[in-house]
DNA sequence: GTCTATATGGCGATAGAC
DNA sequence: GTCTATCGCCATATAGAC
């Protein structure tokens, strides 16, 4: 097999592996076992379990962030931004839907990593929100949009996030409800955000 | 020192080194060091990490949940229980802003341990969700209050969870402007909701 | 590139003297 | 109750043949 298959066959398995365990708690055997191959080949393409990490880590953030910073950029109404960020999130969160805890688990781990990430991207907060401040009409000042989102951040990531929790309690694990409460969550999220800030 | 002062000492090195590590992270000599006392110690109070860590989780949950159990059983309206339940999680955050994080990071670990502790107290959504639903007068149905719960958990929670990062990428890791946010939340958060449902 | 075998170190846990 | 010394295991990582 040639080493670029190999090589992505064994990120997978990491990522499998990461996701579920976290960063101590992953084997390298049990990577390497998911992955078809023996440990050793495993430090063959990635020098250490660190590396290997790293690496996971940032592939996922590439398919988190791009979409997000794209919206952004767009010369819209702050309505429609709401709405597209909304339903990026959601339909990104749909497939996706243990990146949140991922993340936030290994936040506490590494806070840095993910910073680095966000400003090696061009992510700038203060800027953002100056811009949307300039931008819109409605009477928002710089305070307000810091809320505003932080606001949209936890009411689209914190249901993903605590789920295990919210599943077993709210719905007795049943995944048709499950299903039900977060197909019924991109219009409940607007709703409350254009209600609250009269958009 | 008498056995009950050294387990006390012991249950607060634990939580401080379980908090910011985790279980797979914490290391049984680091407890030991900051407890003052050596590793044969703490298997001779706790017999194994494991039951270490079960006594820490509850010992933090025990100081997180009562309070807001009995906000629930009191006979008012729901707008002024949301207005006690986004008061106490807050002023509890204040002093205890670790706790969302490392609930968060052993949910994945453990999923169990907490829809345990919340049944063993007594816990049960579905029965809460039916009364809100009986006793207000507005026009909400279950669907409505299953989302308002989880919004109101996600808008008190998140931010405190990801602090680290809201921090850093919006406030330049200035500890004025976060406390200054944090100090805001309770009446951003009231706000929102109240406009929201028109309550 | 791929394997087996092994090095090296750190971990949780225990034995046993005091 | 408290200590020192150590066991036994399992983790990451490497050496070296093929």
């Amino acid at each position: 097999m040639s080493g670029a298959q190999t090589k992505l066959m064994i990120l997978n398995a990491a990522r499998d592996v990461f996701m579920v365990k976290g960063y101590d708690g992953a084997r390298m055997q049990e990577i390497a076992d998911r992955a078809g191959i023996n440990k050793a080949m495993l430090h063959y393409y990635f020098h250490t379990k660190y590396e290997l990490f790293q690496e996971v880590f940032y592939h996922i953030m590439d398919l988190f962030f791009p979409v997000i910073l794209k919206t952004l950029e767009e010369t819209i109404s702050i309505r429609e931004k709401i709405s597209i960020i909304v339903d990026s999130y959601m339909n990104f969160f749909k497939q996706y839907s243990f990146i949140p805890a991922f993340i936030m688990r290994e936040m506490t781990h590494q806070p840095h990593w993910f910073t680095q990430y966000l400003k090696s991207h061009g992510v700038n907060p203060p800027e953002i929100i100056k811009n949307l401040e300039e931008d819109q009409l409605s009477e928002m000042d710089a305070k307000d949009i810091e809320h505003l989102i932080v606001n949209i951040l936890s009411l689209c990531i914190f249901p993903i996030a605590a789920s295990p929790v919210l599943k077993e309690m709210i719905f007795e694990n049943s995944d048709i409800d499950w299903k039900r409460f977060i197909d019924e969550r991109k219009q409940v999220i607007k709703e409350v955000i254009y209600n609250a800030y009269k958009l």
